[in-house]
RNA sequence: AGGGGUAUGGCCAAGUUGGUAAGGCACAAGAUUUUGAUUCUUGCAUGCGUAGGUUCGAGUCCUGCUACCCCUGCCA
């Protein structure tokens, strides 16, 4: 099953045109994931920056983690953490390529004296207001600023005052000389330094000026040699800008960078979007940037998602322009695939009814033996008592199936898996009418592995002993938001699913009670689970369910 | 005097120089099954936003429409 055809799309092609060409020396490719360290991570990021890797994989070139870290009122040492941590555990290897926007900001303020020198820049008094004013709008054309003519001595003494901090902030800025007029709003002789007296995380040289994003990046990427600068659709507008920046000064006259844009990915039932996210977790409306039930890989990663899933589903949604919302079906399908092969297969009853098997023998406790997961071997085999009290699950019995119900009912013979064959015989009640107890017969013939093959039967439920059994708290998720019919930014709040987490107490057989935090399992016939990482103790286990099972059953079909 | 993009089945998405619509998810049917899971088999676009045109032949070329997304931060 070799898949010999590589995964080809707009960014390849492109790539392989610029080849073809010899654009670039020695067919070099370097590409780049240059996150803000304001926020984590999440499951875009992990498209955008698994895009970039695998295209320097492919083409033998290399990848730089860089932090774009121009903005120090927003940006904390503690994200660059997380984020190193979340791209680590995604299998993204920067090898010694770590690098950091803000140490070049000696390099990027030269070259802001450059642009000075060639009349390309200007120191503007403006207030932030008044360049607004003077911008224009998208119909009409904008207006000079009148401080747009100070000579060019002048404003490098401007510009070096304000380097050197003797102007207050928000009094000046320092812009490109462009064309008020075009079309291209960022072309409106766009901001590229501002003043601002905040001292910056990673640097250890004082700064009161900060370069803007669109003048910070393309000299970032042409500084480290990058060749295929991949960013999202919104930035396309940037693009004129980022090659005006690249081709007005000296030293980027060869083998300038080429930003090509992508779409971000969207996902259904969810909401991705740092802003967003951030808004979920400073109004506690879950449980930290790590919820199970967001979409961020701290996330995904508690909830017991692993990187593989997320790397074959990255691959799978491909990368084109199109605006486009992923079904997170998809995701969903992905974790299982990963999953069904590898994780230990146990039983634990979520919703217990108890069932007492009148002909087995009090007292008497058998352990059976079953595989760990019977699709490989090799993962062993492990024991599980049996007795005369067992929990079922509540929603394997009904007083009155509908057709082609195959579990219990009155009359009816299902397997316990792993033990014998019971059949029911008396549904006990309580006083409001409640199923509390269900009398069963067992059939010593019909023990596991021993042959029996007089009878067969159509069901096959799972079960744990009733006194031997462990609780364990289980969380169990539903799509944060459930209806994302005309979802829009305003409203996401209102659509978050209340039941999006549901706390229960489970019932899980003894060899349950091994699991570590991460720790992942199937529960027979109940889904996916992990070991939550943040509640979960050795004495009182917390398993977050990762996704449910398929299920083909459809009650009256 | 607006500009920049995108339109291929329910959801993603391939479609090199025009040659007769990959694949995945979802869904449906059947087989196997000590998980109604997995696995296996089969089905799922006379049509590529729309109307014309060029051509022996158009998703691919041309023209005109339409819809949706992005842009008026001293954010990225």
């Amino acid at each position: 099953m070799e898949n010999t055809e590589k995964k080809t799309n707009f960014i390849t092609n492109a790539i392989d045109h610029d080849i073809a060409n010899k654009v670039y020396k020695n067919d070099r490719v370097h590409t780049r994931f240059p996150p803000e360290p304001n926020g984590y991570l999440h499951i875009g990021h992990a498209k955008a920056s698994l895009l970039n890797y695998r295209i320097a994989q492919e083409y033998n070139g290399k990848f730089n983690l860089r932090f774009d870290d121009t903005n120090p009122i927003k940006e904390d040492m503690e994200y660059v953490k997380s984020i190193k941590e979340d791209l680590t555990w995604l299998g993204i290897d920067w090898e010694d390529r770590l690098f950091f926007a803000s140490s070049y900001f000696e390099k990027m303020a030269d070259y802001a004296v450059e642009l000075i020198k060639k009349g390309l820049a200007f120191v503007d008094d403006l207030t932030a207001d008044e360049m607004r004013e003077y911008r224009g709008n998208l119909n009409e054309p904008g207006k000079e600023s009148p401080y747009r003519s100070r000579n060019i001595q002048e404003n490098l003494d401007l510009f070096l005052q304000m380097k050197a901090g003797k102007l207050p902030e928000g009094s000046r800025v320092l812009r490109a000389k462009i064309d008020m007029t075009s079309p291209n709003m960022n072309m409106r002789d766009p901001t590229i330094y501002r003043i601002l007296h905040t001292k910056h995380h990673a640097t250890d040289a004082e700064w009161f000026i900060f370069p803007m994003y669109d003048y910070a990046h393309p000299i970032e990427d042409a500084i480290e040699g990058i060749t295929h600068s991949l960013c999202t659709l919104e930035f396309e507008d940037h693009r004129p800008f980022y090659d005006w920046v690249l081709s007005n000064l000296d030293n980027f006259q060869e083998e300038a960078p080429r930003q090509i844009e992508f779409a971000k990915l969207n996902l259904t039932n969810t909401i991705v979007g740092k802003r967003y996210l951030k808004q979920l977790v400073d109004e506690q409306i879950v449980d930290g940037w790590d919820d199970p039930r967001l979409a961020t890989l701290s996330g995904l990663r508690r909830r017991g998602y692993t990187p593989e899933a997320i790397q074959a589903f990255c691959e799978a949604i491909g990368t084109a322009k199109t605006n486009s919302t992923v079904d997170i079906a998809m995701l969903e399908h992905f974790i299982r695939d990963d999953l069904k092969f590898k994780a230990p297969r146990l039983m634990v009853v979520l919703d217990p009814l108890k069932i007492t098997i009148t002909n087995y023998p009090e007292e008497q406790i058998e352990w059976v033996d079953l595989p760990l997961n019977q699709e490989d071997p090799e993962i062993g085999e492990y024991s599980t008592p049996f007795s005369r009290e067992i929990f079922v699950e509540r929603s394997d019995f009904l007083e009155t199936p509908p057709k082609k119900f195959y579990r219990l009912f009155p009359g009816n013979e299902v397997r316990l898996r792993g033990a014998y064959f019971v059949t029911c015989n008396e549904v006990i009640k309580d006083a409001d009418g409640k199923i509390i107890e269900l009398k069963c017969t067992y059939d010593p013939a019909t023990r596991s592995g021993s042959g029996f093959a007089e009878r067969k039967v159509k069901g096959t439920i799972h079960w744990v002993d009733a006194n031997l059994s462990k609780k364990v708290e289980i969380h169990l998720y539903d799509h944060l938001i459930v209806d994302d019919d005309g979802l829009t930014k305003d409203n996401f709040l209102d659509r978050i699913n209340p039941n999006s987490l549901k706390i229960i107490e489970a019932y899980a057989e003894p060899e349950v009670m091994k699991a570590k935090a991460f720790d992942k399992f199937q529960f027979i016939r109940n889904g996916f689970f992990s070991v939550d990482s943040k509640y979960s103790t050795l004495e009182a286990p917390v398993f977050n369910q990762i996704v449910s099972l398929k299920s083909s059953w459809k009650p009256g079909k």
